[in-house]
RNA sequence: GGCUACGUAGCUCAGCUGGUUAGAGCGCGGCACUCAUAAUGCUGAGGUCGGUGGUUCGAGCCCACCCGUAGCCA
């Protein structure tokens, strides 16, 4: 099955520089470094890239957060991703970073190319956006929150409703807020500047349906192509993380606009120290390299419709094909915080777990549609116990004592029957297409069989009966050696999944590297090496212990990313019960001649009229408040103050400024009313 | 709300362009074996294929509507 002269170049979707990897991030990671490893072990020339993906607002505000430069920060994050990917035993060829010299050099390059172009495919005019006047910046959508237009849920961001799931824009919202700043955000006017996709229209249908995508895919983007497509919006104003657009002071690219740049820049990066690879041989219109993007179904539209239009319009070629792959779910439910199975990499490493359950349960399920995957807690662990220890592993620990103890480690000189063995390595054929078409799920389930079918075949012969005559018959030497053959092959099957119990299958074995087309010939007259355990079996205490820690580690974030004001410590009932709270009716409410903050008000709580000075006069007009219902601190101790005494006080909520709200208690409610 | 997927035994999934009594693995029950990390083999019990209606000689597979789940909506 084996293609030389391939030359494969492979890109998985790049991680956000702003968190932490996940477990539903690794799906995608190791499904694609799966297909890459079986394409090397088949012989193909399969580089696979990937980046960080650096820029942007969030990171900015979070660098700022932190009190660092962007660019530390994302220096930080790469060097947790790259440990989390290593130790995942995903094996990228290089791993970059989009704010890099090269990323700058080919956005600059594709930006020029587009906008150069006659006619050009850039675009430029006003739009109108929100603004933070204290943060002096414009918001995108995720950075300002409402109320729902449709439904009237409260605190929703500016592009989408929880609650219902309506989609607007954030001038759409009921009192917007600036999540950055608490401000209520103005609209302002700046230029921007648009990719003009309506110019690939064409090109693009064409494209969509020529066999690059999946055909649900497909039919997904036909949406986008009904309702005409439009411009896209590829600048943001500073202060922004990114790079300056060429010309074009105070702009810069939007972070998606980079992006997928970055995959063509991290292939740079490498071609500057991998001898005889070329960079144009793989990116320049016409080539003959093979160009596939991994992706999640979430970022579809990006690479199906703005990458291939972006690629032709600058000049390149466009990719051989854009793989999406489906969601994960946990225990049958979308990840969840409360639940603990919002799982970090680094929190299934730390609990003990090893990598390679995680790589062969994905890859169990794994199909090229784009169906989510479900890591289901307890088949994982019963999946995992019976197929790789129960079934696979025992195959060499079952035969390899015969073995050794009386052949001296040596396996026999030929198979004797080779039937089993023969439709075993027959096998690989089939198990090459279903790797190559991303049928994971299926090679699995062919391997496991074969599996299935040694187990039986050394039951049959029943090597430990035959072993207690004396002298042990050649016979036990030729089942364990059908037998270490048969595991042989499963692992070489198994090595794109498996690579760390491949090795250690090798070393067991005394070989060198398994390729795929080592599984037509048998390992025979050969000395091999005692056995240890190679895999343990999965701990149900460590999967346990992974899920509290992940609900652990979530509380502790939460708190942190929160801008709330912390909840003040304890108190006791009798401390809150010294706290005189009367319902009070706002008599009269007036300016106070030089005070800037002040109203002075009076008033009554059944037992006639106090005067109060509170500082709401940024929020609050005099005749606002007259006649109005409110509730105050009935025995506070008197406070002088400049323009008077001070005898309770209201209460109000709010940052201050304009956004501030006085108490009022429901209809009812009288005056002197104790409340408690 | 619109669009695209998905919804098959307790669990996780296969089911080719509609065709006889719907499959696998895990789990569970029984039996056997004891070489092996209490691993393995044989065997058994489990499903009105999300719901309703329709097309057809015939539907898990086609159509309509409904319910549930996931993602997207520049």
């Amino acid at each position: 099955m084996s293609q030389p002269n391939r030359d494969v170049l492979v890109t998985y979707a790049l991680p956000y520089a702003n968190g932490s990897i996940h477990l539903g991030h690794l799906v995608g990671y190791i499904s694609t470094d799966i297909w890459v490893r079986y394409q090397k072990m088949a012989d193909s020339n399969c580089i696979y890239v990937c980046a960080d993906d650096a820029h942007g607002t969030p990171i900015m505000l979070k660098a700022r957060e932190l009190g660092i430069t962007p660019e530390e920060l994302i220096a930080g994050v790469k060097v947790e991703h790259e440990r989390d990917f290593k130790d995942f035993l995903v094996a990228f060829d290089n791993y970059h970073s989009t704010h890099s010299p090269e990323n700058r050099e080919l956005a600059t390059l594709i930006y020029r190319n587009l906008r150069d172009a006659r006619p050009s495919h850039i675009a430029r005019r006003n739009i109108r956006q929100f603004y933070d006047e204290q943060a002096k910046m414009f918001l995108p959508d995720r950075f300002i929150k409402g109320t729902c237009p449709r439904c009237g849920t409260p605190d929703q961001y500016g592009d989408s409703c929880e609650n219902c799931g309506a989609t607007y824009t954030p001038a759409d919202l009921k009192n917007p807020v600036s999540v950055i700043s608490g401000t209520r955000p103005v609209e302002r006017e700046s230029e921007h500047y648009f990719f003009k996709l309506g110019d690939f229209d064409k090109m693009l249908h064409e494209w969509t349906r020529a066999g690059h995508l999946h055909e649900a895919v497909t039919r997904k983007l036909d949406e986008w192509f009904e309702a005409g497509l439009q411009d896209w919006d590829i600048s943001r104003d500073a202060p922004y993380f990114g790079f300056e657009i060429p010309d074009a002071p105070g702009k810069y690219f939007y972070v998606w606009l980079d992006a997928p740049i970055g995959y063509m820049a991290s292939f740079k990066n490498l071609c500057a120290r991998r001898k005889g690879l070329d960079f144009d041989a793989y990116w320049k219109k016409g080539s003959q390299a093979e160009v596939y993007h991994f992706i999640g179904k979430d970022i579809i539209y990006f690479h199906s419709l703005f990458w291939p239009a972006m690629l032709e319009g600058a000049g390149f070629r466009t990719p051989t094909a854009v793989y999406a792959h489906g969601f994960l779910t946990v225990n049958g439910q979308k990840m969840s915080k409360s639940r603990g199975t919002f799982i970090k990499a680094r929190t299934y490493l730390d609990a003990g777990l090893d990598p390679e359950y995680l790589r062969y349960y994905f890859a169990a399920k794994f199909g090229p549609g784009i169906d989510d995957i479900d890591l289901n807690l307890d088949d994982f662990l019963q999946r995992v116990n019976s197929d790789l220890v129960g079934k696979l592993v025992n195959i060499a620990s079952r035969c390899a004592g015969f073995i050794e103890t009386h052949f001296q480690g040596r396996l026999a000189d030929s198979l004797g029957d080779d039937t089993l063995y023969k439709q075993a390595a027959s096998r690989a054929a089939g198990i090459a297409k279903a790797y190559e078409d991303r049928e994971f799920g299926r090679a699995v389930r062919e391997i496991m069989e074969l599996a299935d079918q040694a187990n039986v075949f050394i039951d049959e012969r029943k090597p430990w009966a035959q072993a207690k005559q004396k002298p042990v018959p050649a016979e036990v030497q030729l089942t364990c050696t059908i037998g270490l053959n048969l595991f042989r092959v499963l692992m070489i099957y198994l090595k794109p999944v498996l690579p760390e119990l491949a090795r250690k299958s090798e070393a067991f074995l005394g070989v060198a590297p398994f390729a795929w087309a080592d599984a037509a010939k048998p390992l025979l007259g050969h000395q091999i090496n005692p056995f240890t355990p190679m895999m343990g079996r999965v701990d149900k205490a460590k999967i346990e212990a992974m899920v509290e820690s992940s609900k652990e580690d979530l509380a502790k974030t939460a708190q942190k990313a929160s801008n709330m004001d912390p909840i003040a410590a304890e108190i006791s009932y009798d401390d809150f019960a010294k706290i005189d709270l009367r319902i009070a009716r706002i008599v009269k409410a007036e300016h106070v001649e030089g005070a800037d903050k002040l109203l002075r008000l009076s008033l009554d709580i059944g037992d006639g009229t106090r005067n109060v000075f509170a500082g709401i006069k940024s929020a609050y007009a005099p005749e606002q408040l007259e006649g109005k219902l409110t509730v105050m601190v009935a025995n506070l101790a008197p406070r002088k103050m400049k323009f008077g005494m001070s005898e309770g006080m209201v209460l109000a909520a709010g940052p201050g400024g304009k956004d501030l709200w006085i108490l009022e208690p429901h209809q009812g409610a009288q005056p002197g009313m104790r409340v408690k």
